[in-house]
DNA sequence: ATGGGTGCAAAGCGTTTGCAACCGG
DNA sequence: CCGGTTGCAAACGCTTTGCACCCAT
């Protein structure tokens, strides 16, 4: 999976005439090892780990690129902090707490379904969609219900 | 419409034992009369029309006043520039062109009914949620036919 | 009179950019 | 060697904040 999008990153490097470099590919190996979403400052201390001279431009600098060859998606849930997610191929929606920043990934069939539908209607040809719903999870329910009791 | 927001934003303003002020209400009003979607410096420079020394912060703390409220919502659509919306009563999702930037406001019942579903499953509760489907116009897909073939 | 609201300017902070050194092809 | 790449620090742009003054209650 990693060297799969390591292939397209170097062929889209290529096409636009562009040189690879060390630096360049242990920010994008570390990038594409995230399950789910990392941010700037995360993928910056995970590759300095690797590489201790590595500069915060050069992280942003490659995520623009993965951006651009579609490797990468920019997520801002809104919680303050803007964070990166590898494209991967089963696409997913997202389910954020608003209370405790808590992300939870899901797939549903009925959803995809209707966006079809939606883009027909309007005549639009779809390229990617995402659909967030902002909740209180349980947990966070819970504590509220302790800390009125303990009042 | 305009007044029914107001009244809400008073109502909660005084819920929190804060106080009225000309300048919040006009940035409220103003608000408030947007069709869909406002940027931070639009808002500000329609105000400044009705009192010139109205400041930018007044402006951006009357917006986190309008948002912890639920009577305005924040939506960064990944053009560059984060824009925000009136809370209507009924609400509706986005299909965004990524060619030129229209935005189409749509509602459809089915996606609503999923939602529902989707936080029953992971036992959320839901305060409201986000569709954007991205993809390209009738137009633009048309503009691009006649491009290709006047070469 | 009390304490929140405001405008201003300064500070903050995430992101971008200019630059000289560096390095891949 | 050419021209893209990098780290650094400065610059940038949006947003927040400290402060003295203003004003609603």
């Amino acid at each position: 999976m990693i060297d799969k999008n390591l292939q397209k990153l170097i062929a889209y490097i290529e096409k636009k005439g562009l040189r690879n470099s060390s630096a360049r590919e242990t920010i994008a190996r570390e990038f594409f090892k995230t399950k789910d979403h990392i941010t700037i400052e995360e993928l910056l201390s995970k590759t300095r780990k690797l590489d201790s001279k590595i500069g915060i431009a050069t992280v942003y600098r490659t995520l623009h690129l993965l951006q651009e060859c579609g490797l990468a998606i920019r997520r801002d849930f809104n919680t303050g902090v803007v964070s990166f997610e590898p494209q991967t191929d089963h696409h997913h929606d997202h389910l954020i707490c608003t209370s405790c920043g808590k992300i939870i990934e899901f797939f549903f069939e009925e959803i995809e379904r209707s966006q079809t539908k939606v883009a027909q209607k309007y005549d639009f040809v779809l390229q990617h969609h995402k659909m967030e719903l902002y909740g209180i999870c349980k947990n966070c329910r819970k504590e509220a219900t302790l800390k009125k009791s303990s009042k």
